[in-house]
DNA sequence: ATGGCTTATTGTATAAGA
């Protein structure tokens, strides 16, 4: 079964990169965030022709939530239970038995102001829903744009980033609660390349020169973490004319 | 160098992203 996370940023701008993506890559479920567009935008139908069934969360201009799958998608849900959230941020169902959780996480914008505040409490909702999700469904994958690098080297520079937001200690506290929920960073179960990221600014040509950050994860529970076989970052859709300035993140697991 | 791009908005500049 292969899983895959991407951050479009605009799904109305990147339908073409992602049907492309789908008929070339394959995968079981692909989550997507950033859609930025109302359920009635949605393109339903021309997913549907690529052999996709979908449910999405979406908002005009910020924020959305998707899932697409090859298949039957049931027991869905829409954001944190007893969480009220105008932003359109997670989407959850089950898909062969696992749970599937696509989340968009706040990015938070700089320490010092109220969106961070926001993405802290943010966090913490997460995290307590988390603990009861993986209960209710002990096989459960999170997905998604986590804007957080839980590690230096998940970060060109950890020096120039000191005091920025994606590696504030906080956030990457936060990040280690989830792992401590018995969840595992899929990615890093496997040998990777050194200075492998999931994100390059559009500016100071980012991408060329790999000034980058690995923001976008894929957590497996333990029942799931024996079935794991490979994981990787897929960068060459970065490289298309009109990119999103995420990669897709991919995970293959056995059929246990 | 507080910018550098990209996207969306009932725009002609602003907000947000990371």
């Amino acid at each position: 079964m292969k899983l895959a996370t991407w951050n479009v940023n605009s799904l109305n701008v990147r339908l073409p990169h992602v049907l492309d993506w789908l008929r070339d890559n394959v995968p079981d479920v692909l989550c997507l965030q950033e859609t930025k567009q109302e359920d009635s935008k949605f393109p339903y139908a021309a997913l549907k022709e690529a052999g996709y069934n979908a449910i999405h969360s979406g908002q005009k201009t910020y924020n959305g939530v998707a899932i697409l799958s090859r298949h039957e998608i049931t027991e869905l849900t829409f954001g944190i239970a007893n969480f009220e959230d105008e932003q359109k941020r997670v989407i959850s169902a089950t898909i062969n038995g696992i749970r599937i959780v696509c989340v968009y996480i706040v990015n938070g914008q700089s320490v010092d102001s109220d969106k961070y505040d926001y993405k802290m409490r943010w966090l913490e909702v997460l995290h307590t829903w988390l603990a009861d999700e993986l209960k209710k469904y002990p096989k459960l994958v999170l997905l998604g744009d986590y804007n957080i690098a839980p590690e230096d080297r998940d970060c060109h520079d950890p020096a120039a980033w000191v005091g920025e937001i994606l590696v504030s200690p906080a956030e990457r506290a936060h990040f280690q609660k989830l792992l401590q929920l018995g969840l595992h960073d899929s990615f890093r179960l496997f040998e990777q390349a050194e200075k492998s990221f999931s994100w390059w600014d559009y500016r100071m040509m980012g991408f060329r020169r790999n000034l980058g950050m690995r923001i976008d994860h894929i957590l497996v529970s333990d029942a799931l973490k024996s079935a794991c076989q490979s994981a990787h970052i897929d960068k060459s859709p970065r490289q298309l004319e009109r990119p999103s300035d995420h990669a897709p993140v991919v995970l293959i697991l056995d059929k246990s």
